[in-house]
RNA sequence: GGGCGGUUAGCUCAAUUGGCCAGAGCAUUCGCCUUACAAGCGAGGGGUUGGGGGUUCAAGUCCCUCACCGCCCA
């Protein structure tokens, strides 16, 4: 067996292995075996692996893993997402660096260069999702833009037009300059930022005047209304009368509507409906009329009169200054408000008057709510149950129409009819029959047909084998920040669609960040690539921290220092094996002795190790994968490597045939039992280790799942071996206050009390574990040895004579100390247990457990006084 | 403004229906190259679990309140 787990070696080889003999199928599993299915959110086709796709592949693999090892017949079904507006602005700026831009080169050369980049890009993150060992059925892969799943887009399209939930019109939308497109409000995000307020004079009609202030001057052009609150008595009297707007001298109504806020700025409000929602609603309520004056690019149009052709911020600036040059404005100050900006491109977002395509979404929506309220989809953590409900219940139209060429082309068809060259609509799955239609130039938003993943992966709309078998799915695995893009889209279509749950349970990650917490970010140069992490300590550690550094829902902080500790845990388990493949010998049984042949460290560990099963299941029900991780780690790092393989040397090299057959199967089944535990956190390393272990199934990642055996605790062999752990302890101290070279041996007489049998038996650990090979135990009337260190647990004394070495003050001082922390410990032991509350109310089970500590204290304590009476008085 | 999360050792994080002395890693102190592992082993120091109040025999855990940090929605 190799020194060391050379993981750069040997990874992709047993990657290779596992994918050539069809381990990551389905098919593997029996025909009629219970299906596990987890469709993989897809990430970006031309994207590059980052930290939040190695938390969300741990995260499946993991549970993908577990379930195959438990008999199921389990589908990790991948693939990669379109990413519309992403795709397209990378290729858009390939062609800006090449002097050209999608517009000249128009769009048919367009998609030809993007589906060249995709197939270029298109493999890497799916390599990488590989290196970390994702475990998925890559002969089912998709792309959204696949046929099956393009064709699925299409019905989807055509259905929900067909039944009237589709409809095309002018709308007040989210218009992006830079991208040119129209985005859907989740696109948009808002934040606080410095900014100023306008206070001018809006001019009347009659020569007077009403002062309104304004964040964004430049939309008095498109003012249609100035507003005021009906119950103000500075403004009552102008409502009915007329306003002209500055500079164009346009004349528009005052009007009155209670929505104006009469504490803010001057109390008056200028209505720009075709540019702000607010105003929108009003206009709608007062029959309005609304001028658009943006172009696409966010210039101003011709209904801006001198200011047309200029940039919104520039037109801003010159109409400020000609106002003031007018003698209208009155003053500007700072003002802090919310502006919105493109999730993509990061400029200001514009409301903006457009035709687009909208999905009615409030039945849709409904059905969505019930399958969540009605408990057949279960969000973990729970909390974000009522996130999703606010936002269902709350829910707009869904902008669905993309002014970009990279996605689904939305199948519409338009004729001219009454002079309108869009007068007559046509949606359909071909193009409709006759002369003069012009197909829709709009694509559909890429969360319409990310909408569809669970089902349209599985061949929906036709009923395939593949979605009678895997549909509905169980998990569906992914960021809390996509809950509403995405997750919710998906359950309102599948529901709509299919009338099931895509899923039944959603379980939410959170983001992972740098070590303080902080976003990862190119400025803040706290970027951390996962692939550099793995090339330099393997994706085992990799995986193995982020699933056990945070809890579900909540962000992870990464810390490199964790990986690199959990480096050596790997080391750590690839030496366990070590020690137990070299001590092995051939044809050993299988499984374990009959449990009353085995001895006190063989029945101890076997008890520890059935808790650690029952405890990692307990844990994996409830979705608490980094809390049963670190209890796996510990398991083997603190009890089973120096506890447990220390003591077991002794049977191995001193022992019997028998005793040494013994423990060569209990450590096996240990091992073996740990390295199935890890196998769904570090595969690659507990495959390659559990090649050295003795097993019969093919390989680990589709051995079988451990399950506890309740017949094998033993609280009995617990508790003896605490005890001589307790006494290996306080050797070890005693050796450390005196300085007592580790190197030297030293002799130890025991009290033995009423464990004279168990230490007669294993006495020998003392040799192992703290280099007392020498211990004799005493008999009721033997002399207590003089100058010698003590120490006292449950009815036991252990005496060191530690010869020249002892300073019988500093013992007396020990003993002392030792008393304090005994007597302090009683006391409060007797104050729990003199209380007739604790006695009467608290579980039997805990008022015993009290009790037996507080016995075993006393006897010990009455052991101590003892040796401070002979030693120290 | 509404909702949610967080606040535990110097730093990063745990702690299963409330129940033994709140645990790890990193950092730090001391001692060890002990034949699986120095990528290791042994021992130690470091905490009023953000403040205050309450419920309970028992609170990091449940309730109220305040403070700060963060996220989502409007």
């Amino acid at each position: 067996m190799p020194a060391n787990f050379n993981f750069a070696d040997e990874e992709q080889g047993i990657y290779d292995w596992w994918e050539s003999q069809g381990w990551f199928k389905p098919e593997i599993a029996a025909d009629d075996a219970e299906t596990f299915t987890i469709s993989m959110p897809p990430p970006n086709v031309t994207g590059v692996l980052h930290l939040g796709h190695a938390l969300f592949a741990s995260l499946q693999d993991l549970m993908t893993r577990y379930e195959r090892m438990r008999g199921k017949a389990a589908l990790w079904l991948p693939g990669t997402d379109h990413a519309g507006i992403a795709t397209q602005l990378q290729v858009e700026k390939m062609l800006r660096d090449e002097g050209t831009s999608r517009h000249d080169i128009g769009r048919e050369a367009f998609l030809e260069r993007t589906w060249q980049w995709k197939e270029e890009k298109g493999g890497t993150i799916v390599e990488q999702l590989r290196r970390i060992g994702a475990s998925c059925d890559w002969e089912r892969e998709r792309f959204t833009l696949d046929e099956g799943l393009s064709d699925a887009v299409q019905e989807v399209f055509v259905r929900l037009w067909e039944q009237g939930r589709i409809y095309r019109g002018p709308r007040l939308v989210n218009w992006s300059p830079g991208l040119q497109t129209a985005v859907s409000d989740l696109e948009v995000e808002r934040a606080e930022e410095n900014g100023k307020l306008y206070y001018f004079n809006y001019p009347l009609a009659d020569g007077e005047s009403v002062p309104v202030a304004t964040t964004r001057p430049e939309t008095i052009l498109g003012d249609t209304a100035v507003c005021v609150h009906p119950e103000d008595d500075r403004y009552k009297h102008l409502i009915g009368k007329s306003a002209m707007v500055p500079m164009l001298n346009r004349e528009i109504p005052i009007i009155a509507d209670e929505y104006v806020d009469r504490e803010f700025g001057t109390g008056a409000l200028k209505i720009t409906p075709a540019h702000d929602f607010n105003d929108y609603d009003i206009a709608q309520r007062h029959n309005l009329e609304m001028v658009n004056i943006l172009n696409k690019d966010a210039t101003l149009n011709q209904n801006a009169g001198p200011y047309a052709g200029m940039d919104r911020f520039e037109a801003r600036k010159k109409l400020w200054a000609d106002m003031e040059a007018a003698g209208m404005t009155l003053k500007v100050q700072d003002h802090t408000m919310v502006v919105p900006r493109s999730q993509r491109g990061g400029e200001v977002v514009e409301p903006m008057l457009s035709t687009q395509w909208f999905v009615q979404m409030d039945d849709i929506a409904e059905k969505a709510l019930n399958a969540v309220r009605s408990g057949d989809i279960k969000i973990v953590p729970e909390r974000f149950t009522k996130v999703y409900y606010h936002w269902l219940e709350n829910i707009q139209d869904w902008c669905i129409s993309r002014q970009l060429w990279w996605g689904h082309r939305i199948p519409a068809w338009y004729r001219e009819k009454d002079s309108d060259p869009e007068g007559e609509i046509y949606v359909g799955r071909t193009a409709p029959e006759g002369d003069g239609w012009t197909p829709e130039e709009d694509v559909l938003d890429t969360w319409f047909s990310s909408g569809l993943w669970p089902f349209s992966t599985l061949g929906w709309p036709n009923e395939t084998p593949d979605l009678k078998r895997f549909y509905p799915t169980q998990v569906m695995e992914t960021g809390h920040d996509i809950l509403f893009f995405w997750v919710a889209r998906m359950i309102m279509m599948g529901m709509w669609f299919t009338d099931k749950p895509p899923f039944d349970t959603v379980y939410l990650n959170g983001l992972v960040r740098d070590k303080d917490g902080r976003k990862f970010s190119k400025v803040l140069g706290n970027v951390i690539d996962p692939l550099v992490l793995i090339d330099q300590y393997g994706a085992d550690p990799l995986r193995f921290t982020l699933l056990t550094s945070g809890t579900p829902g909540n962000d992870v902080n990464l810390d490199e220092a964790k990986v690199e500790y959990t480096y050596k845990f790997v080391n750590k388990i690839w030496n366990i094996t070590k020690l137990v493949n070299m001590n092995l010998d051939d044809d050993l049984p299988a499984g374990l002795p009959v449990q009353s042949e085995l001895d006190l460290p063989a029945r101890w560990i076997v008890s520890r190790t059935q808790k650690l099963v029952n405890n990692v299941q307990y844990l994996f029900d409830a979705f608490q994968y980094g809390e049963a991780g670190s209890q796996i780690l510990s398991f083997m790092w603190d009890e089973f490597a120096p506890w447990y393989l220390e003591i077991a040397k002794h049977p191995l090299y001193n022992g019997t045939p028998e005793e040494k057959q013994q423990t060569q199967r209990v450590m096996v089944y240990v091992l073996d039992t740990c390295l199935r535990l890890l196998h769904p956190y570090m595969p690659f390393m507990t495959e390659a280790a559990w090649r050295y272990v003795p097993h019969e199934e093919e390989a680990l990642i589709v051995a079988k799942w451990p399950v506890a055996d309740e017949a094998l605790i033993d609280e009995a062999a617990e508790s003896e071996m605490e005890i001589f752990a307790n006494l290996v302890r306080d050797v070890r101290n005693i050796r450390t206050d005196y300085k007592v070279d580790p190197g030297k041996r030293i002799s130890a007489l025991i009290a033995p009390g009423s464990r004279r049998q168990a230490l007669e038996d294993y006495g020998y650990i003392f040799g192992r574990l703290c280099n007392v090979p020498e211990v004799s135990l005493l008999s009721a009337g033997d002399s207590i040895p003089e100058n010698a260190a003590s120490t006292v647990v449950d009815d036991i004394t252990l005496y060191l004579p530690l010869e020249g070495m002892l300073d019988i003050e500093a013992e007396c001082a020990r003993l002392a100390k030792e008393k304090e922390k005994l007597t302090g410990r009683i006391g409060g032991i007797e104050k729990k247990l003199a209380n007739e509350g604790f006695v009467n109310k608290a579980p039997e089970a805990v008022v015993q457990r009290e009790r037996d500590n507080l016995e075993q204290l006393q006897t010990e304590l009455s052991q101590l006084n003892e040796r401070l009476d002979s030693l120290c008085s």
